[in-house]
DNA sequence: CATCATTCCCAAAAGGTTTTGGGAATTTGA
DNA sequence: TCAAATTCCCAAAACCTTTTGGGAATGATG
């Protein structure tokens, strides 16, 4: 039988009370008294009863991270990526605040398994329009932050905003300085504010340059390939295209993959640059062009905002993530140009 | 106010007991009373508190997956791996048989935030030698079984086998067998039972084929970079090295990009394979020849034998995991070389 | 010496659920 | 028709903490 706090009152000759209150250095006890009891809690190997304790003090002990992202992009066996990195900060962030972290791994299967856990809260990973997890946890009356601006339709959740068009921008605008004229636009087929922020944010920069808007949707669901056959396709109708913009890092992959298959070169026939500086963009061939999102602040700042929500102050509801840095590598540096074409 | 069980029994009419046994369907209920409380509590809202819940019926409902591995090989920003890859199905494990997996990220911490957490049980990823995770929990009377052998010292620790004398042998003769006759082993330098079995897999081999052991250490907490300056004081020491075996995949990437410092071919001058089939060995260039190691079905395994041990059953004390499958790449492919030089 | 604060400690209540041990109503068996 | 079995329901106990509201010493102040 697991010693209880009984077990200690009645070793160290005090009232259940003081044990309680020497333990948690609350009240007012004999600092003698104090150091006594904890030398017994401690010498009987006593272990408080979370659910006890926590069943008298209410409080929030376990978010969760979800990802509404599609297997193949999010997660899935030697996959992963974005979530993965925020998950990993995210649950150094939630630790040191006394919250525990629980993965909900990016399941087909929406909120089913949900139900036995006792979530405090959870942040969610660029909702789409009508995400069923999402839903499920404000039905619930859970406190829901997103990372990424949630689509609108969406029940205005808080948020961290990734400032999507703003990084577009940043991509576009590099790829143009380096020597593009004709950039394409690779992006997924959801129901997303970043992308629907990113196009937006392309087709502005096309007008600004004069350039006809070239647009093309992977699907999600497969990952790389998914890039690569949208890529093949786009090439196919517009081969005139000496850059893409792929936000997503499996289609920024998977456009390489496909400009291989075509015999076309990265970065000379064609350049390439993603949003996400993960591993499969430094260790694409050749690397990818990328920003520097500092997912770790962002996932610290969604953990506290979380946090917040939980602890009842609901007066934050937009938080602005750290402005992106460009990380230029090969995929968008050009040997045979001159410096002098580059404009700006 | 949250609605409890009380309200439910006032407005259905009955007593809590009723009520409990009609949503948790148990005991004698008629079944109209039943569907009616139920409708009820639907109505009413009401979610059962789970620490009341839990308090009563003891149970496991949440467990921990640590690792071991310093940050720069298993996690951290933009380095992650095989530890999420685990994560992410080990998540899905859990979830599945009503366990929350919390994530504790690979901190240079130790244990020490880990206090306020509830857990019933931990998987460790490859612990060392005097691993302070592990006897932490051990101490606090926590079952905890280890993915991948447990160091010698340890108290045995129930385990998934990885098989790391196995996969090495599979490594090692897949790299003879493609032609190489001098292949160095690059490890890591702390103590843990996987390099220790890589090493005497090693040196059996070494032996078997009449070949002088070149072995070589490098500092995971240095990630790519140490891989790479130890092959590079390695390739000074022993310049007639024609392949490098490099369980860890972080130290195979280090590999490659020394041996372009060095302007030596992968794989016609010198070939390189790694154990875990992750992004890293896949987006290489050259890709890794590598083991797809089904870390799915481990992962499973592993909540599994966890899931036994919170249950009381403590017999299985070792687990298989699947044999690995060797993935060649063009990391071990010399295009020179005729069939005919192959043995075996 | 009487009064008031302060310090230390405790018994009892509270938190919300499940389980136990019966009690009452109903049905079955002889 | 009476006893036994079955079905349905309930009050109270149990799970283990923390917090509340005092009570009893002790020290300080008049």
């Amino acid at each position: 039988m697991r010693v209880k706090i009984v077990d200690v009152a009645r070793e160290a000759g005090v009232s259940l009370t003081t044990v309680s209150h020497a333990l948690n250095d609350r009240g007012f006890v004999d600092p003698k008294t104090r150091e006594a009891v904890k030398l017994v809690a401690l010498r009987l190997g006593y272990r408080p009863n979370r659910h006890a304790q926590r069943l008298r003090t209410a409080g929030a002990h376990m978010i969760i991270l979800v990802s509404s992202m599609p297997f193949a992009v999010a997660g899935g066996p030697s996959r992963l990526g974005f979530l993965m990195e925020i998950a990993a900060v995210a649950a150094g962030a939630a630790l040191s605040r006394g919250l525990a972290l629980v993965l909900a791994p990016p399941a087909e299967t929406g909120a089913l398994s949900l139900e036995s856990l006792d979530i405090d809260g959870a942040i969610v990973l660029e909702p789409t329009a009508a995400d069923s997890q999402v839903a499920y946890f404000l039905q619930q009356g859970l406190p829901v932050v997103s990372i990424g601006k949630p689509a609108l339709s969406t029940d205005a959740l808080p948020f961290v905003d990734l400032n999507s068009s703003g990084t577009t921008r940043q991509l576009l605008e590099h790829l143009h300085t380096a020597g593009a004229r004709n950039i394409a636009l690779l992006i997924g087929q959801q129901q997303r504010t970043s992308y629907l922020e990113a196009v937006a944010a392309y087709q502005a920069f096309a007008k600004d340059c004069q350039m006809r808007p070239v647009l093309k949707k992977a699907d999600e669901r497969g990952g790389e390939q998914g890039g690569r056959l949208a890529t093949l396709e786009l090439l196919a109708r517009e081969p005139h295209i000496d850059a893409i913009c792929a936000p997503i890092d499996a289609f920024a992959v998977g456009a390489v993959l496909a400009l291989n298959d075509l015999g076309r070169r990265v970065p000379d026939d064609v350049m390439v640059a993603t949003r996400y500086d993960g591993l499969r963009a430094r260790h694409c061939s050749p690397p990818l062009t990328s920003l520097n999102l500092h997912l770790d602040v962002v996932a610290t700042q969604a953990v506290a905002l979380l946090l917040d929500h939980l602890r009842g102050d609901t007066s934050i509801r937009e938080v602005h993530g750290p402005t992106a840095e460009l990380i230029i590598r090969q995929s968008s540096q050009r040997t045979d140009l001159a410096p002098a074409l580059q404009i700006t």
